[in-house]
Formats: C-alpha cells, structure tokens, sequence
RNA sequence: GGGCAAGUAGUCAAGUGGCCAACGACAACAGACUGUAAAUCUGUUCUCUUCGGAGUUCGGUGGUUCGAAUCCAUCCUUGCCCA
C-alpha cells in the first residue's frame, strides 16, 4: 500500500489548515502514515438528532474516510447512562433507558448518511454501540481488570475532574468513573478492531487520554489521538444556538430553510473559520472566496458560500435551492408584497407556517390576540411587547399599534398573511375554512 | 458520626426583617445604525394582564411576625475540617 501513503499523510496537513486540530498526541503523523488505521469518535446520546456542534467531529470521520482510513462512529449506549462531566459545572441529570434507544436509532440514522459504510471498500465505516460490550461486563471484573490499571491520582489530575473539585458542586462517584468507561471504549476497540486512534472535541481529551494510558498500560501497545477546537463566536456566544435553540441536522427540527439561514447569519470573523471547518472546498479556493468578499464585504460571499455548502452536504442539493429561492424572495429581493407571487408563498418552505380559521379572521380580531392564538408570539404580554418597540411587521408593514385589528381585508391573494418578527423572523399564516 | 460553611431567576452573583419581583455581570430577544455582519447605542428578559394591576418565586417542609430571600426548627443536597 505505499501508494496510499501518501493520502494517509496528507490527512494532518489538511486538517491543520483547517483549524481543526488541537491537541495531538506524538507520533500520531507517524502512525497514520505507516498503515491504513481506524479512528473513532464517540457521539452523546443525549438526543435523537446530532446538531451542528457534533458536525465537527463527523466531518473529522468523513476526512479520516477520505484520506483512506477506517472511521468508526461509536453512539455510547453505554456512556449516555453515566454521563460525561466535561465541561459541565454540575451532576448531569441521567437519561432512561427508553429515551436513551429512542436517541441511539436517531443517531444511527443520521450517521449513515454522511459515512460510507460500503463493505466492499477496504475502510467501509464502522458503527458500534459501547452497550453492546459494556452489557457483558460485571463491576467487579470491571473494577478487577480496568479499574486497578489507573491510578485515582491520574484520574483527579484531569482537567473536568479537578475543576469539580475545586468548585463547590461536587461530583459523583458515577461521573469520576466516566472517563475510565470511556477510556475502556477505546481498549476496546483496540483490541478488537484494531483502533489506534481517537478523535474528539478539546474537552474529550482527558477522556482521550486516559484511553491511550489503558491501553499502554494493559497491552503495552500505543495508540494515538487528536482533538479539535472547540467552537465559539466571534462574540462569546455559544456556537450553534439560535433564539429557537440548537441548530439540529434533522430537518424536522431545524428545516432546511432555518439551517441555511444560521450559516447565512455568521459573523465575517466567524465565517472565514467556518468555512474551512465545514466545508470542503480546498484551500486555494477559500483563499479566493475570502478575497472575494472583502473586496465587496456587503455581497456576504463568504457566508453565502458557507451556507450553500453546509446545506447542500446535510441535507442535499433540491433543499439548498429551495431554502435559496425562499431567502432571496424574503431579503435579497424583498420589494412591496406585491411582488410575492401565490406560488412564491406557497413554496416557502421551511420559514414557521400556522393555520388560522377564515370565520374568525372575517369577524375581525385584535393583533395581540392574534399572535398569541397562532402562537407566533407565546402571550399577550409578549406580543404587546413586541409591538410596541417597532418589531412587528404584517405584509411587509410595521404594525406600531396596539389596538390594530387583523381582518380578512389584509390576506395576500385571499389566504395568507406573512408576519415578521423582528427582521428576520419569518412566518406564514393560511387560513382554513 | 461530630464541627464549620453554602444552596437566590438561563448562568455567575448581590441582598441578611418592610424601600424586594429581588443590585450587577454575562447570555438571550427587539429597535437604531449596517452588509439578513461585527462593534456601538437604546429597550426588554418570573408568569398573566383590560397596562391600572394581579399571581407565583430566593433548596424542601413547618413555624415566629402586622410583615421573611432575610429569624427559628427540621429535612434534603454540596463543600471544607475532624473521626
């Protein structure tokens, strides 16, 4: 296989320009250059749908793929029952079983839309369930052969450990473990897969390197791993919320529409970043798109580019251009509501649609009422709100009044009405008899 | 088991009998400016409201008091020290 050294190496590299690369344990360049190698990363099933924070790491598979090595997708059946303490000050609150399968099918799901698990391939992806091994195995023997390799000393010098410490919070004698569960994994998949690698955010790498400790230490073979950044905003906010919450890859919860606007909305700071993480356009192609848009920074290629890509790699090419065709009609071309075709309406898909009943629209109805009824807005006292510092807008038209009273006379081609909130919150109101 | 601390809104964090729906910071939402940026400025952020107010909050429960986030009892959780 020396032909395929050459991508087998090529894979640092590209990640390195992609700002995807953290911490990386030595020797790692070395291994992945030697032999084709399996890596994992380990995904939370704290959901049934992975958000764009999880991206990152699936991308790290998809690359790892793609430079001619074996990915493995580990869903921690196991793992969710624990609870991983990085990153979080307080004892989580424990998943049930139940929730827990229900999360693990979505992740599953969605995992093997983006990996390539044809078996004819000589590094067809891989996905495992750490339950299916953890459910074998006894706490004693656990404690006995895992537990008596690893040092509590070792274990409290970690980063997530020590600051719970350190804090007043406590911690649990379940969430201590979690790193040593973790760590198993990776033993795990070493000794049956032959994995030598594992991937991860930052805050993983405690984790990470415990397994490497286990394994060396049980075996006395090596085993390597990296970690990516962890991301943020350019103004400290946490990356991949919206006033809506998470951005989710399941269209049914975030829709197509809403995932394109998130990447459309990034900061110019954030974009240039983003947009060599998510994306896999090559260097010289963003170094071109980045001098693009500073040339004209108000075309906002950057993000367009960042927005286009993302979008068409989750969920496909027809929705990018639909969740296009509708922004350009709400913003890029927005003139008088007048130029808003039926059809135009129609096909918007993706903006928030709610149904409201024709014979109460015809008696005429209050506008606070009105929003909360269809529940644009959550309450009166929200909507009254909202109305009174300007953000409310019907067809295109600020509404400032309180006592404005929504009828049938301002349906748009006799059955919808279009209601923004704020400036970019879109939705769609169809009447129904 | 003993001693000493602590538990306040999304987070951090003031408040230590009435002036408390509770300072402040961050985050979030809306407005202005703009490029559907950033930065900046303004407003809002317990719930409901006929905008006059009304209702429910400060770990849980019970009590003292005209009145409690604030005092007392008890329980729960956590930290530190001792056993």
């Amino acid at each position: 296989m020396p032909k395929l050294s050459r991508t087998f190496m090529l894979l640092l590299e590209e990640l390195k320009w992609r700002g995807m690369i953290q911490d990386i344990i030595p020797g790692t360049a070395e291994q992945l250059s030697r032999e084709m190698t399996s890596g994992y990363i380990g995904f939370d099933p704290s959901a049934d749908s992975l958000h764009i924070g999880s991206l990152v790491t699936i991308l790290l598979l998809v690359h790892l793929q793609k430079a001619g090595h074996r990915p493995i997708a580990l869903i921690g059946g196991a793992t969710g029952l624990v609870g991983d303490p990085s990153g979080k000050n307080e004892e989580r609150s424990l998943l049930d079983e139940a929730t827990l399968n229900h999360n693990l099918d979505g992740l599953r799901n969605q995992l093997e839309k983006y990996l390539d698990f044809n078996s004819i391939l000589p590094n067809a992806a891989l996905l495992v369930n750490n339950y299916d091994w953890f459910r074998e195995i006894r706490f004693l023997d656990f404690i006995r052969d895992t537990g008596k390799h690893i040092t509590v000393n070792y274990m409290m010098a970690k980063d997530s450990v020590k600051k719970r410490l350190e804090g007043t919070s406590g911690m649990s004698f379940t969430e201590f473990s979690y790193q040593l569960v973790q760590g198993y994994d990776f033993y795990w998949l070493y000794k049956h897969w032959n994995c030598k690698l594992q991937m991860g955010g930052s805050d993983q790498w405690g984790n990470i390197t415990t397994g490497t400790e286990l394994i060396r230490r049980k075996t006395g073979g090596e085993a390597f791993a990296f970690t990516c950044p962890l991301l943020t905003k350019a103004d400290g906010g946490k990356f991949g919320k919206t006033e809506k919450g998470n951005v989710w890859l399941d269209p049914q919860k975030t829709s197509p529409y809403q995932f394109y606007q998130f990447w459309l909305n990034a900061a110019d700071e954030d974009a240039e970043k983003w947009i060599r993480i998510f994306t896999f356009l090559t260097k010289k192609e963003i170094e071109a798109i980045q001098d693009k848009h500073i040339q004209n920074p108000e075309q906002r290629i950057l993000q367009k580019t960042l927005a286009r890509e993302v979008t068409t790699f989750i969920h496909g090419r027809d929705e990018y251009e639909t969740a296009l065709r509708t922004t350009e009609k709400l913003f890029t071309q927005a003139g008088p509501i007048e130029t808003l075709s039926e059809a135009d309406l129609h096909a918007m898909e993706g903006i928030v649609k709610s149904e409201y009943l024709r014979s109460r629209l015809e008696a005429g109805i209050d506008l606070v009422s009105f929003l909360a009824e269809t529940h644009i807005l959550p309450s009166k006292g929200e909507a009254r709100k909202l109305i009174q510092s300007g953000g409310l807008r019907i067809n295109r038209q600020k509404i400032e009044d309180i006592q404005f009273q929504v009828n049938d006379r301002s349906l748009l081609y006799d059955k919808y009405l279009l209601i923004q909130k704020g400036k970019k919150n879109y939705y769609l109101v169809e009447t129904k008899p």
